[in-house]
DNA sequence: GATGAATGAGATTTCATTCAT
DNA sequence: AATGAATGAAATCTCATTCAT
């Protein structure tokens, strides 16, 4: 696993993206080494002895994809601290369709990974993965309890659970292309994002506002 | 696919319980017919015979549980349709999770195939159930605005979107173990399962609901 | 493993015959069932029909072996049954060079497998040949006993360990070729073997030292 | 081979110690240089300028072995040479068994390589030693004779024969655990090692036929 | 002289599919 | 119509060996 940190940062890359790409696609069980190695112009021998095993090459994989994702979230949160709390759900629903514009198969990766099951191995980063992303989330409500910009007697775990789905959805709906919705959010242009996202907000704005805010 | 249905029902049921558990367990990929005629104690020729191959099965199979879950959802409208919009909801939230308490693995297999990819085959069952399912929202929000219940400028579309959402985690919760909520939500007891729903749809209510309804 | 039984006869013999010429010269480890297959012309996929995997097929090779010993001694026992000690004796070390020249690859496989070690799911087998051989050595002693041809006082276990040696070693000289003694044992004439046999047989009945020492 | 040489000491005796373990516990074929360069913490490629390739490896671990096991033979004939035949023979078997307690995987070398067959390149050490051992004892058989203790019409190598299927047979009583009276060799306290060693030296002395039979 | 990354042949095993019976 | 033996492609993984640094 050593001898993987010793290469050109280059190859390193290529052999990241490259296996993204195919456990994205493929999910983890039918994911075939050999069409990545022919895909990457490197021996066979040469994965196994960076990453031991096809399970130590998905760990490695799925563990910086999960450590992207949870920089994209606390990115998002800080450069939206100073807004109050329905302008930066907003902000958050279009950065999180960003990233995913941006890394196309790490969103899709999450995803099917998801409900592969049978991957014990993988369960401690999802979980770490959603214990960030709940946490995000109910601090975000929390600031928003604080300035007087949401209703005080909001039950903040069951709140959380429906920006959680919200947030969820959007971003599925970008990579599950038959969700009616979604056909267009991948290749939406800026408006029509924006305008989803509003809309979605002002729905959840009405629920959890605090009056007069 | 003839010869199938010439067969005693028991046995095309058995076929149909461990072809869902297998699928659903493994996903189409790597679901294995040996183990499936191992556990059905057919030969595997047989299989074959009935389906043609293993795309032929999963079809058959999966366009079943599609049938199932429509059937569910359409007797949920029925069942419902003297209520008003909110009390709908809850209730439908409520059986939904009713039915995978039931058929666990019907939404597994739903839940798995949704996100394989690759799986063209399928697309045309999968948009055929969304299609449905969106229509099922859509007909009752529609329903909601002409009884007075909800506010009547409401976006459809994208308050089925955000209904679609939350019904969907709701569901998933029962499935993905390591949804913060949904550790409960298969196993919890009918208490907590409508004080979820409850709080869920008031939240919901509080953002669409007409004012004064 | 049933579908094994249901060849061809011929089919079958020809399977156990390559295979304990695998086993015999490379061991367990080193066998391949590549070559196997080569050597037999059929499709690798059927090995593990038969057998489920290459211990199964191992497992099988073996236990057939050891099934052959067996009767082997049994007969040898029977037949020798109304000699008296020496002659059974004698009578014994020179068949069982015989059953060697018959079945080369049995005890060659015997003799690899007892030293290969990491073999734990034939322990068991070896084991219950290892008993059988000592049970059959005993009761040979105990006859010889009974009818007045050997010594009265004489330590039955450590006996039949000192005679199990010698057998051993009578057999280990066909198949390792480069024991000195062994050299001829497997070429050598009827002539030489007998005289060998003999010959040790005598330094068995009388001991070794000189009288009065 | 030269640059071994050069090497600390300490080290050397690292990679020989390593080397035999690996070797006695997997054989040949299957002794791994990376799991031996793995507990050494040298590099691999050291290994093969060192000795040139794996064989080179064995040849230099198993002569060595050779060479510690001619050794011992030696010192057991200088210390017992004033001793009478008989206890000279009993003084070998229990030191025999010593030189395995303290070396134990020297013999399971020897043991394990003895019949893994394929290994032309380590016939000759073989040979040497088998020879080596054949000297050995017929000496000890020779000395005897001469100083009157053995008959004098002992057929030297055949007697030979027997006593190095004896000795042999100790030896292996202490490594191949499921041999019946070896279970307890190894780990039997000097008490019982002596009085089995006294009791097959009987047998030897004085044959197990009652006299006049 | 020492290193360890790269290699590719070859091992076992799985599996959908075919087809003669 | 039912069977299940036969197949061979493709999967993961191991390992001795080479060679540039």
């Amino acid at each position: 696993m050593k001898t993987f940190h010793n290469l050109d940062q280059r190859k390193q890359d290529r052999i990241f993206r490259v296996a993204v790409n195919e456990f994205s696609q493929y999910g983890f069980a039918k994911a075939s080494i050999n069409r990545m190695v022919e895909n990457l112009g490197i021996a066979k021998g040469s994965v196994f002895q960076y990453f031991g095993d096809k399970e130590g090459l998905f760990t490695f994989v799925f563990s910086k994809a999960v450590t992207m994702v949870k920089a994209f979230l606390k990115q998002a949160r800080d450069e939206s601290k100073g807004q109050d709390f329905f302008t930066r759900l907003e902000t958050i629903l279009v950065s999180g369709v960003d990233f995913i514009r941006q890394h196309p198969r790490i969103y899709a990766l999450y995803a099917k990974i998801q409900f592969e099951g049978n991957l014990s191995f993988c369960s401690r980063l999802l979980a770490s993965l959603r214990g960030e992303s709940y946490g995000f989330i109910a601090g975000l409500i929390e600031a928003g309890i604080e300035r007087g910009e949401l209703r005080p007697d909001l039950d903040v775990p069951k709140t959380a659970f429906l920006l959680d789905a919200v947030l969820d959805r959007f971003l599925q709906a970008c990579v599950v292309e038959h969700l009616d919705a979604g056909q267009g959010l991948f290749h939406a242009d800026n408006e029509a994002l924006h305008q989803w996202a509003r809309a979605v907000v002002d729905l959840v704005r009405a629920g959890v506002a605090k009056e007069g805010a």
